[in-house]
RNA sequence: GCGGUCGUAGCUCAAUUGGAUAGAGCAACAGGCUACGAACUUGUAGGUUGGGGGUUCGAGUCCCUCCGACCGCGCCA
């Protein structure tokens, strides 16, 4: 083989291990001839003293050589240091270790790594478009309310996967329905209107299953202040639609405020009424109808979800022809996979048994397997070691909008998606206010102020030689090959995120930058007399508020460049 | 009862989907600024991964079985 690696030109740790596994592929040929061929795949071993990076081949090839992973481990390498000395240039250490082959990269493919991420900036490890269109759901309430913490908590996953896969390349669109088309809109509308009786007449009877709280009050307000006193003693027929339209759409420009606000820009409102004015619920039903998936029985037409796993069949359309939630489901899936090749859906704690059921929806529509269930997991709020009460029923609800008054966005993105979607949250708002190193957003923030700092102090022309490209060869202190080896995991982190669909990993990520910049910073003096080491310093500095900044775009969190 | 999610250090959580001696933060204890931001950092201590079986070179991860927590199980949405 030939390596066309130079001095002048630093291999990247990509094509460093590309040539061992070339060689280990060759070796294996040498040394076992006639065994199966054998992929050779690396991983980053989680011990620093286990070297960046390590392969297991010798325990796939132990079987068929009749010997131990170890002595197949020791042999190979025995094989590369004979036939392959090149190697030596690209690797620190080639050790076999208890069967895996450990490798430690030379110094300068790190360096080559943060030149890389000097130059390319913000954009370093994005994928080029991959031609996948995914539709992204989140968030979805109904709109009979301000947008709630647990609603919060889907936005921050899901904004920050669908960002996260657009560094991967996705074309992702992102969406909301509003659940306007069922019954809930018509208690909606009776509640509003209770609260337009009131007041005039204090003891008009509020709904026994109305939406409690105040804040239906203001429109219902507002409804007097424009309309009079025309709807009282209407009939209930006369006013129902019209304030229950009046308070949805109020309520649904309010969550859309608050959405945004928390940094996230909708692609689409989907109304699910709208749905069923331009017929999109019928098509859907036709389509399993079509397929044979249906049934009828007392009038009802059913879809057989025990064909896709379902414990019982579920009813699509009721008896006096009015479609079901299900249909719903049904049909909105179906057209979101006609315009895109997976969908994905982050819903509420109580949606757990519903998982199964899209997907079963999937698969009757037939796209099975195209479509991914995400549970945003319920959210206990405390402040300090007290426990924030949240009785909906007695109108005690902690809107997004409070929380977000209270810690702002920047913490309150950050904790929502901090651990892994599945697992219930408990957020303390006290921590999440608090500037200090218990606070993780701060801690990550920090890092990056720290090193906007560091450039204040450096000269212009220091700064201007750094980013230019400069001498990284004198990089080789272990807190700078720590932190340099650290960035250049950012597009494999990212890309780890979005494949198991596990936005939380981001935040460790950020986490782990900024403790290892932090542990250079404290180890390395970077405005040193040295010149050639200062700039080689303060490229990895670049280097490190390019990741962090990504990163926390990514999250949706602000890099500072003070505190 | 059936189905789903989960159970990891005192607390809050990770663990590159089957890899090596299970890791971080907080809390506890002991250190580090005449240095670019101490909002930082170094070290110590902390575990039978709920229990028990199985699969294999190798299991927190896969299979079975108990125990426990939460959530679903409507011609509500």
């Amino acid at each position: 083989m030939s390596l066309t690696i130079t001095e002048e030109q630093p291999a990247s740790p990509e094509s460093a291990l590309a040539a061992f596994a070339e060689a280990t592929a060759q070796a294996i040929g040498t040394r076992y001839p006639g065994s199966p061929p054998i992929e050779v795949t690396f991983e980053a071993p989680r011990r620093p003293e286990f070297g960046d990076f390590s392969t297991n081949v010798a325990f796939a090839l132990a079987r068929a050589a009749r010997s131990s992973p170890q002595n197949v481990a020791t042999a190979l390498v025995a094989e590369l240091r004979a036939s392959h000395p090149q190697l030596h240039a690209l690797f620190r250490e080639i050790e076999p270790t208890a069967g895996f082959i450990n490798l430690r990269l030379a110094p300068t493919c790190w360096q080559s790594v943060v030149a890389r991420i000097v130059r390319e900036g913000e954009r370093f490890g994005e994928s080029p478009q991959n031609g996948t269109r995914v539709s992204l759901e989140f968030g979805s309430a109904n709109p009979t309310g301000p947008l709630v913490i647990v609603q919060g908590r889907a936005c921050s996953i899901g904004e920050t996967l669908a960002d996260a896969m657009r560094y991967c390349g996705y074309d992702v669109f992102v969406e909301w329905i509003i659940n306007d088309a069922g019954s809930q809109l018509d208690t909606l509308g009776r509640s509003v209107y209770a609260r337009y009786r009131q007041m005039t007449d204090p003891n008009y009877p509020f709904p026994e299953d109305g939406y409690p709280g105040d804040y239906l009050v203001p429109i219902a307000r507002a409804i007097r202040d424009a309309e009079g006193d025309r709807w009282d003693g209407a009939a209930e027929s006369q006013w129902l639609a019209h304030f229950a339209a009046i308070a949805r759409d109020t309520l649904v420009a309010g969550q859309r405020r608050t959405v945004e606000r928390f940094g996230i820009r909708f692609d689409l409102w989907q109304s699910e009424r709208a749905l069923h004015e331009e017929g999109k619920i019928a098509a859907g039903v036709r389509r399993l109808v079509d397929a044979g998936l249906t049934y009828e029985r007392e009038g009802a037409l059913y879809f057989k979800a025990t064909a896709f796993g379902d414990d019982k069949d579920r009813v699509l359309v009721r008896g006096d022809g009015r479609p079901t939630y299900l249909a719903s489901d049904v049909a909105y899936h179906y057209e979101k996979l006609q315009r895109a090749d997976r969908a994905i859906d982050v819903l509420g704690p109580d949606h757990h048994g519903y998982i199964g059921r899209l997907k079963g929806i999937a698969a009757a529509l037939g796209y099975a397997g195209r479509v991914d269930v995400m549970i945003a997991q319920q959210i206990t709020l405390m402040r300090g070691a007290e426990q924030v009460s949240m009785s909906k029923r007695a109108g005690h609800i902690v809107t997004l909008d409070d929380v977000l008054d209270e810690v702002g966005v920047d913490a309150t993105r950050f904790f929502f998606v901090m651990i892994a979607p599945d697992s219930p949250l408990t957020f303390d708002l006290a921590l999440a206010r608090e500037k200090s190193n218990d606070n993780p957003v701060y801690y990550v923030q920090y890092g990056h102020a720290r090193i906007a700092s560091v450039f204040d102090k450096a000269t212009a022309s220091d700064v201007a030689a750094a980013r230019a490209g400069t001498s990284l060869s004198t990089l080789e202190h272990p807190a700078e090959i720590a932190l340099a080896r650290r960035l250049a995991e950012l597009p494999k982190i990212v890309r780890n995120a979005v494949d198991h669909l596990a936005p939380h990993r981001l935040t460790r990520y950020a986490r782990d930058v900024a403790s290892d910049f932090h542990q250079f910073y404290t180890e390395c003096k970077i405005l040193t007399d040295d010149r050639e080491r200062r700039l080689a310093r303060l490229a990895l500095c670049q280097a490190t508020k390019n990741v962090l900044a990504r990163v926390l775009e990514i999250l949706g969190v602000s890099a500072p460049e003070s505190m």
